[in-house]
DNA sequence: GCGGCGAATAAGGGATCGCTTATCCGCCCG
DNA sequence: CGGGCGGATAAGCGATCCCTTATTCGCCGC
């Protein structure tokens, strides 16, 4: 029985799945597997067995998952005890979506530690559902991104902090470009150039390609946000759906322009979420706080140019035991 | 960070010594200092450092005792749990000083797994600061012998369950056999024949040694109680202290007598320690009630024959996650 | 029946663990 | 100052961990 098995079974049965919990953890998804596969002989249960709808707990994962939850987070906090009892600065462990990482995050990071008393800070790169499965872990402090509820055994607190226009921009020399009103359905058969918070289930923009019922085909993932706009303005008919305030550099040298369709700009928020104020770290509350500062809602709205596509890089989980 | 490393830490740091440590683990002294090392090498920190009077703490240390302690409690609740769930017996661990061990405990086993839920139990043997350390890191459930307290930080709760006379024993041709009025003295220049709970620094008969400056090369350790009452029997001069009742097959058929010196027979309990009531196991206090039953208590007084030396086996201790 | 998707298994390799025995080192005590 | 005790270190070895890629299995939808 190791923390790294305990681990993996805990994502999976917080995740659903195996592939997700690999994806979560930056493996392959036989390493889970096989991990799963060790914790289940070594207990002499499955655990988790394949259902409809993905990998569903026995009556003994059940009753496994919140006390490897626990051993999995007093790991951490072994960890930053230690630290702490030797004076070195708290650890504040912060998910984003790939798009606030990409612009916001390590100025918001920065600015905090200026201000409070400098903690050792890592920024990773999540999806909602990653970031839920993480926080309720305590693997992560804070998620920044979308609105995150908990599910039924540990709640989570979320709250919105900046509210956003998402546009489509598409290049000006585009077919799509200055058509007035342009119908939904044509969105459907071009190009959509989104960043890998756009796969995202959970995105708004993932959830506007569904709706619009845009084949997968379609949708070219980029790297980064900025490489999105540089593949639109490329583009003679590509959409890159985008925060608006983020690209206005783009938008203001017309390197991109919005395309005119019903329901845009769209408007949606940023939340920061974590476990409730008496489970969670000081730290995490503190940079809450410091969120919903001016200060911080000026860096939000006037982010660090884009990172380059070719720096850009896109996740650096959360780092165990290993 | 592995739960091995932490339990190596736990219990130098509640045992004051590597070596001790070591050897309630069953493993040789370096495998613990290895560990350790490990552990202080992941954590940058010392941990434990050597003092005057044992293994020191460091702040670190302090603080990391309770959460490590705390992980391998829940390492060991987890495959309790699991096991519960698959509607398994539940598990008793029992540790006893070596000389209940060999007389009674099997018994006492016996008649409570037929009484109660037939609970999945182990005996092992222990000293009297070893299960202080077992049953705070609920590594083990009861501990069956000396009377236990608890550090600080974990309360224990210890009853008295059996009242017993220590009488020193001896050859009927041994020169000290008949002898009435023994002067103490005459006792410290003779072999001391005992059992491994002799050895046990807060055991009656070990304190009896000291107290009358018994040298060491006086002490023979022998593998059991009944192995000790044998070789008193054929020794001319040796005294086997002993429990008066579990002798009393011995005495009758006079193999071995009573030694007359002052303060004997001298009285001493059995005690059973566990938990408070609202952190055991519930099986820990059902077998500590059947403990005080008519039942328990006539098993007590009439053990089962010793078991022969050469087939006792000495140390049987607690199984972790290997 | 046949892809396709997700999980499990196979095979292999590098690192670590966990244990051993033997040795070294620091310290206290006679 | 030498011995002795206890902890740290060295060297080595087998088992396990943990990761990879490649393949197989099981199930669901077409």
């Amino acid at each position: 029985m190791t923390l790294t098995q305990l681990e993996c079974f805990v994502l999976v049965a917080r995740l659903g799945s195996v592939t997700a919990a690999a994806r979560a953890l930056g493996v392959s998804e036989p390493a889970v597997s096989s991990a799963l596969g060790a914790l289940r002989t070594h207990l002499g249960d499955q655990l988790v067995l394949r259902g409809p709808t993905g990998m569903e707990l026995t009556a003994a994962g059940r009753r496994l998952v919140p006390i490897a939850s626990e051993m999995i987070h007093l790991g951490a906090e072994a960890q930053a005890t230690v630290r702490q009892a030797q004076g070195a600065a708290p650890e504040l462990r912060v998910l984003a979506s790939s798009t606030i990482a990409e612009y916001v995050a390590p100025s918001l990071v920065e600015a905090f530690a200026r201000k409070a008393s400098a903690p050792d800070t890592t920024v990773g790169v999540a999806t909602a559902v990653e970031m839920q499965a993480f926080l309720q872990d305590r693997l992560a402090d804070v998620a920044l991104g979308p609105k995150l509820a908990g599910d039924g055994s540990v709640q989570l607190n979320a709250q919105p902090v900046m509210r956003c226009a998402l546009q489509l921009l598409t290049s000006p020399r585009s077919r799509l470009a200055g058509v007035t009103g342009l119908s939904p359905a044509k969105l459907a058969d071009v190009d959509w150039l989104v960043d890998p918070a756009g796969t995202d289930p959970s995105s708004p923009v993932s959830q506007l390609i569904g709706r619009l019922g845009v084949p997968d085909r379609r949708v070219k993932v980029l790297p980064s946000q900025t490489a999105a706009l540089a593949a639109a303005a490329d583009d003679d008919a590509g959409i890159a759906p985008a925060v608006a305030h983020l690209a206005s550099a783009e938008i203001r040298r017309q390197s991109v322009v919005p395309v005119d369709v019903a329901g845009f700009p769209l408007s949606m928020f940023w939340h920061v979420s974590t476990l409730a104020i008496d489970r969670a770290s000081p730290i995490a509350w503190a940079f809450r706080r410091f969120l919903t500062t001016a200060v911080a809602t000026q860096i939000m709205l006037e982010p660090s140019r884009g990172v380059p596509p070719s720096r850009f890089k896109p996740p650096v989980y959360v780092t165990l035991w290993n």
